[in-house]
DNA sequence: GGGGGCTATGGGGGG
DNA sequence: CATAGCCCCC
């Protein structure tokens, strides 16, 4: 049909995809139900421009994580030759870190501004609070800041924070009424310190782009002609209003192409809203949508139990999918007593499945809805000798020895970065304590200085001053090595010479070599960053200092550091799953106050949102998918009992595999304090005990055949007989395999129910 | 100033 | 259960 000469990739296409592809000019919307070829639609977008001669680097390609930006350029050199990697791609952070590295002295910010990260923005927000005398019960650290950031990614500034009376009656519901000072000292003091959290990423950008220092922004519009935005369902107001400043003025052909999914959308506790897309219409009124409904991914029974899910959402685009694919298998469901016997019985059906259905790990993942679920799975893989991978939790660069030598290295290129001093200036000991520590924190802040202005221009007392005169000493050889010396040879000797080398050398525990081992590895990434050659072709020049380095890897996930060329089963969130796939996936904790997680039960906006992570999850399988639940688990040192999660009674029954049923009726009797629980906002949830108050064993040898019982672990049963030695033979009805279980009554807290 | 042990508190997803 | 922060003692 369609054979254009010179692009045989739209071949490969089918007819709204091609439109989506070829429809260059104007605003577009494109609406991609999960599997529906989204990427390729993004892939081959952007080869067409290229293709019809858009130079690459007019093409702002604003993708969700680094790694689809990669793989996206990947795709787009296969068709369109080596120019690919000059096409500007990458996630919104990223890309604007590298705007700002050029442009920030413009707005009032060093070029080699720090990256703070959640951990710094917090300790500053700390700070602040303890600088200002307030209750840091109330005022909890993480709650502000997130305030701070909410207010952010709204663009609204500490000034119409105080007067946005919405936000001030909150704050006062809350008993936190000075949130808005806050706000303003936290602005001022990141900005002393010369850095930007995450948020100011794109605030910052935001400003130089509104404020318009030497026509910058006439600039970055004229070179950023064709601009694309993946994932738009989870971008939040700032970053919406960012990028109509770069489509938005006078004389514009407003080439903006945005592609998303509305029922995808799960990022909103950081500020992104699915208004975003009603807006583009509204903005827009020429725009062309395009729905990508077809699904190429899943076999049938999934995309009907995702459709059957999401249904259950009121707010929704129309929109369903569909799929030409066989029928596939049907949904499994295991459903396990504990937390442990769920990782077990997960690990014995991938055994099983990778024989029967000749599965490669690769192509298994397995998902949770928190990262702290990993760990069961990753005992009983380990100990079947199944290879995987964990991705989430703690980071290579959130390790403790690692923050430590970056912080040298951050001090060392931006002085005025306090978070980075306050961790180092007494680490390794260096007899400078918590006392002149403070002294330090309160003349800065009284002299609105940086700490280390004050340690260089402020006279101490003699003993204190020794000390602190060596630390400087220390860092003024830093700095002057890192101006002669790359970036390696400057943190091999900042290793060296800080004394952390020999510090953590000491340490004979094999902990303690993992830690050095740790700092070594980092080492060899600066070197590799450092050695790294390969210039792509047109561009001007390598940034290989230190300053550099460390905004890559600030804005760096675990996602990025990837390992493909292994054979490993995946383990990760939902959350960061999303854009993958795998023939076979287990969704795993499939609970209420966890899946759907305690935290939202108290809104149906997060319910939603929660269901549409849930459909997320399940539109991440092929072939087969698994769900999973555990009747009882240990959640904050206490052991729980949960019901099944909602989702599970979404979908309908016809899904699953018939041998194995969801049990709609709770085994044991269930606390009353659930309701509360939800209620409260999980304040103060009191713990949720087992059977306990109702539960009352008999007595043993008062348990004989054809009595019903209660079990305190494996929940109602029959007895089927008892033998002279007290061995009941029980079938406990929720135990999937049809076996009776043989327990000694002598041991055994069970109590009847009837005779 | 430094270190160790104890208690209280909070506990999600991520760039 | 993990961690921050406090208190106490050296």
């Amino acid at each position: 049909m369609n054979n254009e000469v010179g692009f045989p990739y739209l071949d490969e296409l089918n007819d709204i995809q091609r439109r989506a592809v070829t429809t260059l000019d104007g605003p577009v919307m494109v609406i991609a139900g999960p599997g529906s070829g989204k990427t390729r639609v993004l892939t081959y977008r952007i080869a067409h421009l290229i293709k019809t001669g858009v130079p690459p680097w007019e093409i702002l390609a604003l993708t969700f994580t680094n790694k689809a930006a990669r793989e996206m350029k990947e795709r787009i050199e296969k068709v369109v030759g080596p120019g690919a990697h000059r096409v500007w791609a990458g996630t919104f952070h990223s890309l604007f870190a590298k705007i700002l590295r050029r442009e920030a002295h413009r707005i009032g910010y060093p070029n080699d501004f720090t990256i703070y990260d959640t951990d710094d923005s917090k300790s500053v927000v700390n700070d602040i609070i303890k600088q200002m005398n307030l209750d840091k019960k109330v005022y909890n650290n993480a709650a502000v800041r997130s305030r701070i950031s909410a207010a952010k990614s709204n663009l609204i500034t500490p000034k119409a924070y105080a007067n946005n009376e919405e936000l001030m009656a909150y704050d006062r519901m809350n008993r936190r009424p000075l949130i808005y000072q806050i706000y303003e000292k936290y602005v001022a003091k990141c900005q002393r310190a010369g850095a930007m959290d995450f948020d100011d990423l794109l605030l910052q950008m935001f400003r130089l782009l509104y404020q318009n220092p030497d026509g910058v922004r006439e600039k970055l519009q004229n070179q950023f002609k064709y601009v694309l935005v993946d994932e738009f369902q989870d971008t939040n107001h700032l970053q919406y209003e960012t990028i109509k400043m770069f489509v938005n003025y006078q004389g514009s052909n407003e080439n903006i192409c945005i592609v998303g999914d509305d029922a995808q959308s799960i990022y909103s506790f950081r500020g992104a809203t699915i208004e975003n897309i009603l807006m583009f219409e509204n903005d827009y009124p020429e725009v062309q949508t395009f729905k990508l409904e077809q699904n190429y991914r899943s076999t049938q029974f999934i995309v009907q139990a995702a459709n059957e899910v999401i249904l259950n959402n009121k707010k929704q685009i129309q929109k369903k999918i569909w799929t030409d694919k066989i029928e596939g298998d049907k949904i499994k469901l295991i459903k396990a007593l504990t937390e442990t016997e769920e990782g077990k019985r997960i690990a014995d059906n991938i055994i099983e499945s990778k024989n029967r259905y000749n599965l490669r790990n690769n192509d298994i993942a397995i998902l949770y809805r928190t990262n702290s679920q990993s760990r069961v799975f990753e005992e009983h893989l380990r100990r079947y000798n199944i290879p995987y991978r964990i991705y989430g939790g703690l980071s290579f660069y959130q390790r403790k020895e690692i923050k430590d030598a970056i912080a040298y290295m951050r001090l060392t290129v931006n002085d005025k970065d306090d978070e980075a001093l306050k961790r180092i200036i007494n680490y390794p000991r260096r007899g400078i304590g918590k006392t002149t520590i403070d002294n330090l924190t309160q003349l800065a802040d009284d002299n609105e200085m940086s700490m280390w202005e004050i340690l260089t221009k402020v006279e101490f007392s003699a003993r204190a001053k020794k000390k602190m005169g060596d630390f400087v000493k220390l860092i003024q050889s830093f700095k002057q090595k890192a101006a002669t010396s790359d970036a390696y040879e400057t943190a091999s000797y900042i290793v060296r010479r800080s004394g952390i080398a020999e510090l953590l050398r000491s340490d004979p525990t094999p902990e303690g070599q993992a830690r050095v081992e740790n700092v070594n590895a980092l080492l060899d990434g600066i070197k590799e960053f450092v050695e790294d050659d390969e210039l792509d072709e047109g561009e001007e020049m390598m940034d290989k200092t230190m300053s550099a380095f460390l905004q890559t890897i600030s804005l760096m996930t675990d996602a990025d550091n990837d390992t493909e060329e292994q054979d490993v089963v995946t383990l990760m969130s939902v959350h960061a799953a999303k854009g993958l796939e795998y023939r076979s996936v287990y969704v795993t904790g499939l609970e209420e106050n966890l899946f759907p997680s305690y935290m939202s039960l108290s809104s149906p906006e997060q319910i939603d949102e929660e269901r549409r992570l849930f459909y997320v999850a399940i539109t991440r399988a092929e072939n087969y998918l698994t769900l999973s639940y555990a009747q009882s688990r240990y959640q904050y040192g206490q052991m729980r009992y949960n019901d099944p999660s909602r989702f599970l009674e979404e979908i309908g029954e016809g899904n699953f595999d018939s041998i194995i049923s969801i049990s709609k009726k709770p085994e044991f009797p269930q606390p009353k304090i659930l309701g509360n629980f939800k209620k409260l906002g999980a304040a103060k949830a009191p713990a949720i005990s087992p059977p306990s108050g109702d539960f009352q064993p008999s007595s043993p040898e008062k348990i004989k055949a054809g009595m019903k019982v209660l079990h305190q672990k494996f929940g109602t049963g029959e007895v089927k007989s008892v033998d002279e030695r007290m061995v009941a033979s029980i079938h406990f009805d929720q135990l999937q395999d049809n076996k009776e279980k043989r327990i000694m009554l002598k041991y055994a807290k069970i109590q009847i129910l009837e005779n």
